[in-house]
DNA sequence: ACAATTCTTGCAAGCGCATACATTTAATGC
DNA sequence: GCATTAAATGTATGCGCTTGCAAGAATTGT
């Protein structure tokens, strides 16, 4: 039983195989009369183009290949979710792969080459610079989310982690705040070096804050709790903390609230990382960090797009500002 | 520039077309000399099967479309990753579409047609009767996850809506809860549904307990405060109430301890559903279902890898049984 | 009414690979 | 060493569509 095809609705309404093509090809030279007789022909007989057979002649799939790299990101349903009905707008769909055990980054790359997409969007992870060569080469492009890669020749949409983490001293400090410590998990993407790097150069700038402890770890309540424990047992105590995850710093909340009586803001000021919406509850109140995704996607997208319409594009390196979101988690001014 | 191709390889090694094809393709009769020669040309020159290409000779496209219609799911991730990581495994693609403003569900049916996939899973969605015989016509099964079709020409793996309000019932009687409230969203799956009528057998079973709401609205912590608020103004309270999300729940709780002096669990039984990481937090401690998505998740796409490959198999109906995992949010026996 | 122009349509050659079939080469048996 | 069989390769066609080119039909101007 095989498919209709297009030669099949040309015999039926008496037109040749290509007129039916045309029939599909928006803006083609057809006649009104002789396209709507084979578009009733073919709704009649449930035919549809095969897209297939089109990309292979046009070498175009209207595919994009999304590396997805960090299903564990609070938002990353969000994140997928967006690109794909971004990519939607333009007619575009999404070839959605992640790395794991059988197969790394750079095979993913690969197979995105085979199946001849027209663009990659990378979501937390890089190629090697083999690959990105090999697509330059190939002319099709590739847009990294939430990390910058300056060096690689792909364009890039991340947050901009520099201004975050000035905006961070800042509040801090005149928060008379001093002694920061920063939790953060091992294998952190860049975005959090950043900051913590100009966090950093504020304090030395102020000269009365200085960052005390650098703890990394793991995400999570419990790591939180775990976390603040640990450095409570230290002789030089924090007197806040920013965490690159709400959860851990709903942790550390509640290690100090239930564990260690210790009275946050007062004692000592928490940050998160996220805006995730129980950081909002009432009982958490956590001051943290709103992340602009939607303009993130929209601009991922929106970059990819044109790099793919116009091909001698200079990669595009764009950074978004993130929103700091004061609440009752750190003193008042 | 032209992307390079089978026919390159084969004038530079100086044998046909044919033999670079066969060297790529496993188990093809091809001796292990010149399979080498053209294996290191290929990835000498960075030469890579056109996948494309081959898919519309042996009109199989290796791609499996996944219509995703629950990104609000609080899991969403944790599904589509494990799909496409599960599809991998088997050396399928996720073609990954969600419906929204422009496209329902029909249409991205109908473009995974167009993409001649191998398979379609749909997360939370069904797609028209016309729909399924038109796939059912061209033999390409599709696999609904997370509800349950029987009237369709589909397989489809969910849980075990029927059997988990049994235990829920059974639960609440053994803790002598009587006056059951249960919070659900208003486009809530059938899963609600079955779950609520098998509760509701129940109770008229033992004669004692009964059902005294059936409250709907919207998922969240504050639509949790509001609807315990809500409630609390009745004449008639309940003494416990099921919410569909574990956000509602916590909300629920946090609107009796915060705002209603209602004491959780001794004067209202609060059980969620999702089991979700913050639910299992000391200072929630709450009673929730626990779905086993790994094994939904391997269902799935086994049930769908088996019936691309045998096309003549009946469309397999699973129900996988979920956990109630009993808390503090409930009073003991 | 006829030439000049514009629209439609058909024809045919790809796009890059798989594969049935034919042909050549290598391996095997005696 | 020769016949028989198996393995390796080449040839040629098709998968379903797009598109340049040329021929035919319709439109326009004069």
């Amino acid at each position: 039983m095989t498919r209709i095809n297009s030669q099949d609705i040309a015999t039926l309404v008496g037109v040749s195989q290509a007129t039916v093509s045309r029939a599909f090809t928006p803006g083609a030279s057809i006649s009104a009369k002789t396209k709507n007789r084979i578009l009733d022909a073919a709704s009649r007989l449930g035919y549809q183009p095969n897209v297939i057979a089109r990309s292979l002649s046009k070498s175009q799939s209207k595919m994009i290949g999304v590396l997805f790299a960090n299903w564990d990101h609070p938002k990353a349903a969000d994140f997928l979710q967006g690109i794909c009905e971004k990519l939607m707008e333009f007619d575009f769909k999404a070839l959605v792969q992640s790395p794991g055990a059988t197969r790394q980054v750079d095979d993913i790359f690969r197979d995105f080459l085979q199946y001849q997409v027209d663009g990659v969007i990378v979501f937390s992870a890089s190629p090697s610079r083999q690959i990105s060569v090999d697509y330059a080469r190939n002319n099709i492009p590739i847009v990294l989310l939430n990390r910058s890669a300056k060096t690689l020749n792909a364009s890039s949409i991340s947050v901009d982690a520099s201004g975050l983490g000035r905006r961070m001293a800042k509040e801090l400090i005149s928060r008379s705040y001093s002694r920061l410590a920063i939790v953060s998990k091992d294998s952190e993407s860049q975005v959090v070096a950043d900051m913590s790097r100009s966090i950093e150069e504020m304090f030395l700038e102020s000269g009365q804050a200085k960052i005390i402890s650098q703890n990394s770890g793991v995400y999570g309540y419990d790591a939180g709790i775990q976390c603040i424990r640990e450095m409570w047992n230290q002789p030089e105590k924090p007197d806040a903390v920013i965490c690159t995850s709400d959860d851990t710093a709903l942790g550390v909340i509640a290690g100090c609230r239930h564990h260690l009586d210790i009275d946050v803001p007062h004692d000592l000021g928490v940050i998160g990382l996220g805006d995730t919406p129980v950081a909002a509850w009432k009982d958490h109140d956590l001051t943290t960090v709103r992340i602009p995704h939607d303009d993130l996607i929209s601009q991922t997208v929106a970059t990819l797009v044109a790099n793919i319409e116009n091909p001698w594009n200079e990669p595009e390196i764009m950074e978004l500002e993130a929103n700091l979101v004061i609440r009752g988690s750190i003193r008042g001014e």
